[in-house]
Order: structure tokens, then sequence, then C-alpha cells
RNA sequence: GGGUUGGUAGUUCAGUUGGUUAGAAUGCCGCCCUGUCACGGCGGAGGUCGCGGGUUCGAGUCCCGUCCAGCCCGCCA
């Protein structure tokens, strides 16, 4: 070993005692007659010092070194005469005897600290750079942690962590493949899975019964804040269970998560089903860690509704199939630029509402709203009273089509959220969102596609709806959202043939199209499989969550950017013509 | 495919209605400094203002195009 301690671990209880360090200069400061050096490694910082009057060649030696240089001292610990408490080292420092310099290091390009003066761009081109410093290399830390606690409670649960392949079949169904050429067959094609999906359930056909991975999973798709092309999920199975008991199961796993990484006690999670979700916060994931509720003032998609605002004479009230509002609480002395930044909101073309409508219920008790040439104070208050207001309170109603509206309401919400400061990023809501519809219609394809995928079961009392109303059909699909982003998803398979095939009928497949691309699972469906369900967690995004970030790519060692292309090693890029022609391949 | 914000020193940024030699901080280099830890002091080097075109007596600044990056919509079963 070329060191006998840590730069983190050095206390007065090591005083007088010789050691060997190595790491890296994190910064010098030459006093002239003295110089000390910070020298960093994984687990903390050290102070070195070298000193004229002791040693004066070794303390010129020590002057040279730049940062990022690294070296290996061999000296003796003592008690500093001024010291640091803001680190753990701070109480002590080594009295250098010897220096080697292991690796000389150019100037980095940006400065590696807590606090860099890198930018992005800079920093993903120099990741190995960027991963040297503290908050970085704490996200890879907590990674490993969840990591090694998610498998730890998975063992304890019965579970076995099996390996699937990533060389499998591409299906059209869901998202774009990742394809790979096969030289050994040319002009066939593997693809690269989107989710070990199908041989999970082959699994329990096999009667693993419980079976979990932590996995990489790819998707051909244009990238976010949290989406890569190549992810991590937390892939499970069951095999004799309902779907209380994956749900029980799997926030048991959440929970420990919280509990071991974070020490934080979650507590039950709620459930709110799909079709409750969308009416009362206009998205499948919504945000709990605040209320502020949409509240339907008018919904013509509902006979039993009370309408609160037709008959007025406000055209826009009149004619429209929705009005929608929410509560903003002691916001009644917005101001008037701030509403026209709302309405600005509201208006940009991701959401394209036509406007936003205010009301103030002011603190004298006086009401005040854009639509007063329409409504007087009396109705204004019963809009109030509908949405729960008090004085003080902001109503900001948006008017149109219903799945516009809820659309632009559920993003108004999430701005006003962020407004006010009710997006705490060390508060965790999580929720249990059930019953997904089974089918979604697709306006491109004119056809109907599995919300979730093909081998989710519907629910067996709405299988007769799959000739009369597809779209009205739920699924035995869950989702699990903590602070309005989805961090899982899963549901209780078809584990039958015919229904199987019945989906994929609905789903446009001939019975050869089916066969195809599927004919293996709904083959091994007859030879005896299980009652099985599962679920998959998005595990960058739970780490991200779990670190207060916004983006995943900070808990990844080395992301994608926007583009899909990894700066630093330069991917995607162009390869051989002599590599193409073994792959039987031509470029345009 | 669309929207939006940005691209100026190694780095992070400022740069007024278009007008002298494009600035600051930090980093880097040199000299000085014996208890610093955001060390301090003095001095210095460092610029294709993303790229191409246009308007103008004159463009970092205005216009058009283009490339790159970030965020969002579409897309992501």
């Amino acid at each position: 070993m070329l060191r006998s301690h840590t730069c983190g671990e050095l206390t007065l209880a090591n005083e007088r005692i010789i050691v060997s360090l190595c790491g890296w200069v994190q910064k010098s400061r030459d006093l002239g007659g003295m110089t000390f050096i910070d020298l960093r490694d994984r687990y903390g910082i050290t102070q070195l010092v070298f000193n004229m009057d002791d040693n004066a060649a070794l303390c010129s030696e020590a002057r040279k070194l730049g940062r990022e240089f690294v070296i290996r001292i061999t000296g003796t610990v003592r008690e500093r005469s001024s010291k640091n408490l803001k680190i753990a080292t701070g109480e002590v420092e080594i009295k250098v005897e010897s220096l080697e310099i292991l690796n000389a290091s150019k100037t980095t390009p940006f400065i590696i600290d807590d606090v860099t003066d890198g930018g992005d761009e800079l920093r993903a081109r120099y990741r190995y750079l960027d991963l040297r410093r503290n908050p970085i290399r704490k996200n890879l830390e907590l990674r490993h942690r969840m990591m090694q606690e998610t498998r730890k409670y998975m063992d304890a649960q019965q579970f076995i962590e099996v390996e699937t392949p990533v060389l499998i079949k591409s299906t059209p169904e869901g998202a774009r493949d990742f394809v790979v050429p096969s030289r050994m067959n040319p002009g066939e094609f593997y693809a690269l899975p989107q989710s070990p999906q199908t041989f999970k359930q082959l699994l329990m056909v096999s009667g693993f019964d419980r079976y979990f991975q932590i996995v990489k999973c790819f998707r051909d798709e244009d990238l976010r804040a949290d989406r890569q092309p190549e992810f991590t999920q937390i892939d499970c199975e069951m095999s004799f269970i309902t779907q209380s008991d994956i749900l029980e199961m799997f926030e048991g796993l959440i929970k420990h998560l919280f509990k071991s990484v974070k020490n934080i006690d979650i507590g039950e999670v709620p459930h709110m089903f799909y079709a409750d979700a969308m009416e009362l916060y206009g998205n499948d994931k919504p945000d709990l860690r605040f209320d502020m509720k949409i509240n339907h003032l008018k919904d013509d998609s509902k006979a039993d509704s009370k309408d609160l605002v037709s008959g007025f004479g406000f055209p826009v009230f009149d004619q429209a199939k929705s009005v929608l509002a929410i509560c903003a609480k002691n916001c009644s002395e917005y101001t008037r630029k701030q509403l026209d930044e709302l309405t600005e909101f509201v208006k940009k073309p991701q959401i394209q509402l036509s406007g936003l409508v205010y009301v103030r219920w002011n603190l004298d008790g006086t009401v005040k709203s854009s639509v007063d040439k329409f409504y007087a104070e009396e109705q204004l208050k019963t809009w109030m009273q509908a949405c729960g207001a008090e004085k003080g309170d902001l109503l900001l109603l948006v008017a149109g089509d219903k799945n516009k509206s809820l659309k632009g309401m559920s993003e108004l919400r999430l701005e006003m959220g962020n407004r006010l400061k009710l997006r705490n990023k060390d508060v965790y809501a999580p929720l249990w969102v059930l019953d997904f519809p089974l089918l979604e219609w697709d306006e491109e394809s004119k056809r109907f596609h599995a919300m979730h995928h093909p081998f989710t079961s519907p629910k067996p009392e709405d299988i007769a709806m799959l000739e009369t109303d597809p779209g009205a059909v739920r699924a035995n699909a869950y989702d699990l959202v903590i602070n309005g982003t989805e961090v899982g998803g899963g549901s209780i398979r078809i584990f039958q043939k015919e229904l199987q095939a019945l989906m994929f009928k609905h789903l446009g497949f001939s019975k050869e199209e089916a066969q195809n691309q599927f004919g293996f699972l709904m083959d091994a469906f007859e030879y005896g499989a299980p009652p099985h369900g599962g679920i998959a967690f998005g595990f960058d995004r739970l780490c991200s969550l779990f670190a207060g970030l916004d983006s995943i790519r900070d808990v990844i060692a080395f992301p994608k950017n926007n583009s899909g292309r990894d700066v630093m090693i330069d991917s995607p890029s162009i390869i051989a013509e002599s590599q193409l022609n073994e792959l039987s391949i031509s470029i345009k």
C-alpha cells in the first residue's frame, strides 16, 4: 500500500504517529517561509505543512506543486496551532518529511471544488474531473447505497435476482428500439430491451415466483432532464398475488429505502384512482406536497354537474365545455404584473390556453375580478365558495375544451406551487395511482394502444366493454408517484392465452403478427402459467429524488447530453467502411 | 418536428439608443510574504465576441441563415 491512512480520517487521536498519505493537491497556500497544501482524496482533506526552517529543499519543492498533482507524502501528525473546525481533520496537520510526485496535472479547465466555475457542457466533457467534486461523488455514493439497500430488502423478501439478455427482439409496440445488427445473420437485427418485461413473465412461468433485477433499459426517444436513452430500473415480478399484495410489498421497499438511506418515515402511502387524479389535479402524477385541487365550475361532460358560470353574458364561459378554477391561498394582492406573467404562462405554445381569468377576494372583503363586467359580486362569491376560498385568496380560472384545460390547469397549479414555494425538496409525498385505463386512443395511427403495455390485464368486470367502449376499460395497473414524479409503474398481467390473444386483437394485431412477435409468450402460457404481476421502478429518478436534484444526469456517472451524445467519449460516431461491410449495412 | 433561453479571456459573466484601444471576477505565470485554510500584496500574459451572410461611414450590439448547449411540448407501451 502506498498509503497508511486516507485524507479523511486523521484526528488528534493520531497525534505524533508517522503516516503516508496519497491524494490530489486541492490547493496550496504559499506564505513564503512556509507552504500549506490541502491534500484531497475521496474521504476528505488533510492539511500538509512545509517549512523553510525545517527543510528548505523540500519546502521549495512543495511550492512548485500545482492543483490536481497526484502526490504521496510521509510525515508526522501534529496538532495545528490554529485549527479549522470546518473540516473533520481540521485539528491536525502533517509535518511532511518526504514528498513524491506520482503524477503532474495540467491546469484543469474548471476548478475542482464543491462550488465550481465550470459550466454544464465543460463539466460533461471532462466528466472524470467533475466526478472528483464532492457533490457529484456524493450522488454516486447515494446511488450505491440505494442499490445495496434495494438488494438487501429484495433478498430478505425471497426475491432472486436473475439477469436477462440485452440482445433481444425488436417489437413495434411502445418506444423506439435501439437496434444492433447481427453479423452472423446478415440483414437481421437484435434490439436492446426497453424493459425485460416478457422475460420476467417467462420466469414466472418457470416457477421463480419472486424475481427482481437492477437492470439497464434502453429507449430511443428524445431526452429530458429526467430521461436518458439508457437508464436503470428495479424490475420486479411476483406470482400468486393480488394487486394489494404488490402494493404492500413495494410500498415496503420504498419505506425501507427512505428509512435506511434518508432516515425518513414516510408513513402509509395513500391511494388515488386515475380518474380522480385527472379530475382533481389534471394529471396522472399529481404532486401532493400541496393541495390546490382543481375545481370544476362548469363541466358539460357530466350531466349532474352544477354550472356556476354560464348565462351571465360572458361569451367565453358560455361557450366553454369546461371552466376550471384553482384557489391560490393568500394571493389576493398579486400585482397586475404577476397576473400578466401567469396569463403569458398559460398562453405559451406548450400549453396554448387562450387566457386566464382572475378573481381576488381582498382582505377588506371586496371582490375584484377580470370579469366584473359580467358577474356581480354575488356570483363571484359562489365561485369562491365552490373553491373553498377565503378572504385574501386569489382564484385563477381557465376555460375551453376539458382535457386541454385540465392539462393547462395542471401546469398552472405546479407553477403556482413553485411560486408559493410549496414544492420543498425535503418533503416527500408518495402516492399510489390506481386503475389506469387499459387502452388509449392514438390519433396518428387511428387505433387503440396499450396505455401500460399489452400484457396488462383488464379489470374482469370491464372486459365486456372491450367490444363496446374500449377507452373506458380499466386495467389492473398502478403507478407509484412521489412529488409529481412517476417513479414506478406496474400491473397484474394476463396469464391466459385466450385473454392475451383477445388483447392483441383489440390492439389491432393480426393473429399472425401476434404469433410472430409474442408467440413464445402465448405458447408459454399454455404450459401452466401462474397468475402474476409486477412493477418496475425508475432507479435514476428515485436516486435524483432522494438527492434533491431535478435532473437524473447527476446521479449517473457518465450520462448523455440532450442530443443523446456522450461528449466525453464523443459517441455516437461513424464506423469504418469495413465494419459496415462485415455487417452487410450500407448508409443511405 | 415545434417553442424558448443562451453562446464574449482558461472559466463564470458584464458590455447602455450601433461609436475611442471589448471590461470585471476568478484561474494561470512572475516577484514578495513564517500559521494559512476564499491567505494577503505587487506586476504580467491571456479575445476569430459560436460560424456564414447582410444593413451601415462604423456591428459584440440591428437583420437573415446556420451550428452547438439548456429547459419544455410532441414523443417516451
